[in-house]
DNA sequence: TACCATTGCGCAAACGATTGCGGAAATCGT
DNA sequence: ACGATTTCCGCAATCGTTTGCGCAATGGTA
């Protein structure tokens, strides 16, 4: 009707060929133990190739219940982070022939929940999830959706979940380890999300680290923060505020853009760095090795945490109702990256 | 079949209410003209509260040929520039009630052509392409899907097809003016893909203005690039490769990126910025104002600019075949930016 | 020739909604 | 009280596939 030439239908083909549309279907789809005249398989698969015809997958999806399409829940897109983490993830699920919803929820509940009652209404046949904060009410909602889903980065509050994260309370603890040795006594953080397991779990790593090191972090030099540049701007105009003696030597931010922001306020404020001030990052996106002064940071293996949640929940959509077992749970192990924000407390000091 | 409780459907609720599912489907849509008594719509409206219900999409699209859901093709989803005008691509449309499928393209026509042959089975109501190249015989695949779609960012080879672009001529001759007015005479570019109008556009303005201020730009002086970090690396490379007095003064890069990456390569060499060497990216990307120096670039309203291409895209889904009038064909003015990448020729001249 | 296996393919019922048409019931005017 | 309208809602077809079941040939064996 809305075309000049409507789209060719599998019944179409089956009438010229002079067949049965289930016949045409067996015959495209090559099912196992498809009995079928080779011959008339041929005839059938060289009009198909010939009229150029697709299977209308609205059709397909509402018969075989599966849409071979995935819904992939961010925060926000715009940060590199995630941005790397979904060209991972819609590579390797490009590769197994899904393709990607991209909802963007801005870390809002509402946003979440509103994504979440559209991808239960029969589009997609699972969830990667990247954006789960712990007690949240509306993550609950996720598995109300009998719909199956991986955590990517950050875990929720239930420990029987599917997740791919980092080693957050390892990245945390060199860190502290990091700037400890450096000769720093006076440490600051600029916060994440309270309630993403990703920032949290630095945190209390980063924190407990440095008890043990019997440098204890002061809670007036934990400020809170955000995910971005302008929270990291917040964060050190914060910090600056602060009476001279009070300032800290060091600052470990809750991300590389967050860093970023932080540096660009302590520079304008007419601190040298690293010297007046080292800077520690988080996640190592490729930026951080562009800015002046280089970031120090924690690398995050993103591409392999973007795959290794692809294939897990891909091979989870396979076998329907796999238990939960210790190869659905990954940590991945992270690797601190020395670069040019930071520097030993006392410029000439020897250790 | 497949979880404990079965999803409610249509028919449920029409058994459970004693109607006919021909009536819940008018009560629940609403539909225009829909004689129904308020009563029965209450008790089929309560019900279906009380019990959750979701339509299920895919009997719905089948059936109406509409999915509500949008196809979008970026060459890179993790370059900054394409993340955010995706950013703002999502939220537009989702405003509108449209879901989006990211399809990501490496600027490859084979990955191109492979996405929308699955673009084109059924499941995306019109398409949003960021990812067109001249002279590339794919692109032509675009109108034989039958699918509306609007170009972004990037025009195609026709002059019949709607797109929201900005105006990439004025930008290169704005570059080209601010260069010749700090003086610089040898001047360069890192090119961007020669089959991109966005970057093939810039670069013949920018080459014209130059020829008009009688400043032409030397062919050696323009190296092919690309549009990454590494791009502009190899691109300064090969700049710094010439004999000293043929090396440029100034050098515009086809985007922040190559810019980033340039001056990595620059200040690596010993130059430093911008008294030895100024440098000009493109698109004004949020890290253009972090790195140091903070770089001079131009402004493409990226965020305007996806929410035009939404907008459009959804206004022809709406009323089909609708003439392409010049309301279809966008192109949005940029601003110079100027920072601290550029400096004048001469430390000291006056002027 | 009769019988059984096997192969090839058609039939029809799904999947879960939407929608033009028409029949029955309610309402109204006289 | 009765015919003409109007209002409400049911019927059945449709969107384009997939798939269990079973009928008719075909081929092989006794």
């Amino acid at each position: 009707m809305r075309g000049v030439s409507r789209m060719v239908r599998l019944r179409d083909l089956a009438r010229q060929v002079g067949v049965h549309p289930s016949t045409v279907s067996r015959a495209l789809n090559g099912a196992a133990g498809a009995r079928l005249a080779p011959a008339t398989r041929a005839r059938i698969l060289a009009l198909a190739a010939q009229t150029g015809y697709r299977p209308n997958r609205l059709a397909r999806s509402l018969k075989t219940q599966r849409t071979r399409l995935l819904g992939v829940l961010v925060p926000d897109i715009s940060n590199p982070f995630f941005a790397i983490l979904l060209r991972a993830v819609e590579q390797a699920t490009r590769a197994a022939g899904y393709s990607v919803i991209l909802c963007n929820t801005d870390d809002d509940a509402e946003h979440f929940a509103q994504h979440l009652r559209v991808l239960g209404e029969g589009h997609v046949d699972g969830l990667l999830v990247a954006t789960a904060r712990r007690g949240d009410p509306t993550l609950a909602l996720l598995p109300t959706l009998r719909l199956p889903y991986v955590l990517v980065n950050r875990r929720g509050d239930r420990d029987d979940e599917a997740f791919v994260v980092s080693d957050d309370a390892a990245g945390g603890r060199l860190v502290a380890e990091h700037l400890v040795a450096l000769g720093h006594r006076r440490i600051a953080h600029i916060a994440g999300p309270p309630d993403a397991s990703s920032t949290a779990t630095r945190l209390a790593a980063f924190r407990a680290r440095l008890a043990e090191l019997g440098v204890p972090l002061a809670d007036h030099l934990v400020v809170p923060g955000g995910l971005t540049e302008e929270a990291g701007e917040r964060g050190m105009a914060a910090l600056l505020a602060l009476p001279a003696p009070e300032r800290p030597t060091a600052v470990f931010a809750a991300n590389d853009l967050v860093a970023i922001g932080a540096m660009a306020v302590a520079r304008a404020a007419g601190l040298r760095l690293p010297d007046d001030l080292s800077v520690v990052g988080y996640n190592d996106i490729p930026l951080a090795a562009r800015v002046a002064p280089t970031l120090t940071t924690v690398r995050v293996p993103l591409g392999e945490m973007g795959r290794r949640a692809s294939e897990l929940l891909i091979r989870r959509l396979q076998e329907r109702r796999a238990p939960l077992d210790g190869a659905c749970q990954t940590v991945l192990p992270v690797e601190l990256v020395v670069r040019a924000s930071t520097a030993p407390l006392l410029p000439g000091g020897a250790d």
